[in-house]
RNA sequence: GCGCUCGUAGCUCAGCCGGAUAGAGCGUCUGACUACGAAUCAGAAGGUCGCAGGUUCGAGUCCUGCCGAGCGCGCCA
């Protein structure tokens, strides 16, 4: 239970010995104002009309009850009927010594209910990733690890196709610069539609390099399918490299194409069949998605008898359903908005629950240089890569801009800043007082791992400040995955950072006092953990210099 | 046109379940290093929370309309 939680509690029976009233939902929150105490609640108010009487008696009322508890040490009624709290040092420390003794595992919550399936990035192996992807992959990552932080059990899988038109057009695209290498001539039905990038020629001098020109004498439609698997392999390759230098991993790549092996997609399509939410028109076969919310109708099974990229899909989520899964999250770009609704009516045509579907979209990221946003355009093949990205920023810029505002809303990356290695550069002014810490104990001479609390010492106004922070991180991670939004960990992380600096600036931590200098590295040793706790949430390194 | 998402300080963004005077960072201006890391801290200036209504003790937050932006609206994936 955190902090808020236990306020709450403390409200909850108050209220029932003072009005024999049972309430259900209590606001406490955390005022912004320290003259309102470490926490408030506004039950009083909330709940004027069930006690029918002026708010600020009320709240006296209650405040009254709950001075009485040792965990608090003071209560106060304010403004219109606000009652503010203010936490007694035995309960701060009791706490803060919990945090020690749990170190990273503070905050962390036991494993229960039905897993969640978070399937995130899925791109298909035409192409390296680029920025875009970044943003979902380090979104994706991080949320993982916040929903496992607050309990969640959580399988991480990445879903792909290296069949079908796209994998086709890379085939043909790298056999064209692979023939190019010899001097030859590689028929192509469309020469507009292929891929212009540089990264098809450095397949081809691959392919080259490993078969030499043996394909140049085979027959081109038999070879292409070899070629673009080789190309389709090389490209998956590439992006597992960026996905390992980025620090995300998954439990399970998945591959489509076992779906038409096993028979799960013809299966699945049957099942819509015998559902009644299909009808044949034209030659196709259509899903009656418009009945189940979409837009309209969507085809399963196209004329010439081939499927349309749902069918597979729609397997898919039942196989991720028939393998225990709770709720399935899908990570998409913010170009497949339009998606989940038909998806959503494929499932519900086969019974499965409709909340079993979830999607969170990721929006577009902007990359901004010299004040002006950088031009791309995946016609001309300059399509900013996130190596390219990594290259320039590194990774911990990278993943900590990628999630330091909402996965909603479209956000600006300003190259420039994210460029410095300054104080213009929050994820350096997280980082840096992690470092600073780190100093602090090795100047003590001290491990920060073993450092034992203090009980009951009363606390300066930082460092109250500072330890009130500290105490928030389980109910922050909570309210992060509960909401399956990554950036309040960065907001946090900041605040707190703030919280220690300040509290750095005015006290003197290795002092000769004992019991003072105990209480201090204390608390250094408690935000150590926290900061490394949730810089580790994304996936960005705690360094112990910099 | 319809649907989804969004609109908060010059810029990038927070703002929980409707609460007290709307917050950070950057940028601008002013201060602070002969004790643990100045990649820091303290302070100042900067806002009709897109606009207009509504709900109520109370709205940046909820509802409606409008304006603006992005994305989507394939027998592509």
């Amino acid at each position: 239970m955190n902090l808020e939680e236990r306020v709450a509690v403390v409200v909850r029976s108050a209220v029932r010995e003072a009005f024999g009233i049972e309430l259900n939902g209590v606001h406490v929150e955390r005022p912004g104002d320290a003259q309102h105490g470490d926490f408030a609640t506004n039950v009083a108010l909330a709940n004027a009309k069930t006690f029918r009487r002026n708010p600020r008696e009320v709240a006296r009322e209650i405040a009254n009850v709950a001075e009485g508890e040792a965990f608090v040490e003071r209560v106060e009624v304010a403004g219109p009927g606000f009652i503010n709290f203010w936490l007694s040092p035995e309960a701060l420390w009791d706490e803060l010594n919990g945090l020690l003794r749990e170190g990273t595992r503070y905050g962390w919550r036991e494993a229960s209910g039905e897993p969640v399936l978070l399937e995130f990035v899925s791109a298909n192996p035409t192409g390296p990733m680029h920025v875009g992807h970044g943003r979902q992959a380090a979104y994706g990552d991080s949320l993982s690890r916040i929903l496992e932080a607050a309990g969640r059990k959580v399988s991480r899988e990445y879903y792909f196709n290296d069949g079908g038109n796209q994998i086709r057009l890379l085939g043909e695209s790298v056999a064209v610069r692979y023939a190019g290498i010899y001097g030859e001539e590689w028929p192509v039905s469309d020469p507009e539609s292929l891929y212009q990038s540089e990264y098809t020629a450095e397949i081809a001098a691959d392919l080259a390099e490993k078969v030499g020109r043996k394909y140049l004498d085979t027959d081109p439609a038999a070879t292409l399918t070899e070629v673009a698997a080789f190309a389709t392999d090389w490209c998956m390759a590439d992006i597992k490299r960026t996905l390992s230098r980025t620090r995300v991993s998954f439990d399970r790549f998945f591959n489509e194409k076992s779906l038409y092996e096993s028979g799960e997609v013809e299966r699945t399509v049957e099942r819509l069949r015998e559902s009644g939410h299909t009808y044949e028109e034209e030659g196709a076969l259509w899903l009656a998605s418009s009945e189940l919310g979409d837009d309209k109708d969507r085809v399963l099974v196209k004329r010439d008898g081939t499927y349309t990229y749902m069918a597979p899909d729609i397997a898919y989520h039942v196989d991720k359903c028939e393998r225990g899964f709770g709720t399935s999250v899908d990570v998409l770009g913010a170009d497949h908005a339009g998606y989940p609704p038909r998806m959503k009516a494929g499932l519900m045509a086969l019974g499965i629950p409709e909340d079993f579907y979830d999607v969170e979209i990721v929006r577009l990221v902007k990359l901004i240089r010299g004040g002006e946003p950088v031009k791309v355009s995946r016609r001309a093949g300059n399509v900013v890569t996130l190596d390219e990205l990594l290259d320039e920023v590194g990774e911990d810029v990278a993943r900590y801009f990628y999630v330091r505002s909402s996965h909603k809303t479209e956000t600006n990356f300003d190259l420039d800043l994210a460029i410095k290695q300054s104080d213009e550069n929050p994820v350096f002014y997280v980082q840096y007082a992690h470092a600073r810490i780190a100093s602090i104990f090795r100047r003590a001479e001290a491990d920060p791992e073993t450092v034992i609390g203090a009980t009951a010492a009363p606390l300066a106004p930082e460092e109250r400040a500072l330890a009130l922070e500290l105490l928030d991180f389980p109910r922050v991670v909570e309210n992060a995955a509960a909401r399956r939004e990554v950036h309040p960990i960065p907001t946090y992380l900041e605040t707190l950072a703030t919280r220690f600096h300040q509290f750095y600036t005015v006290h003197r931590v290795l002092v000769e006092d004992d019991e003072t200098r105990t209480r201090r590295l204390a608390l250094c040793a408690a935000t150590k953990t926290v900061l490394r706790s949730g810089l580790e949430l994304l996936g960005v390194s705690a360094p112990e210099k910099m």
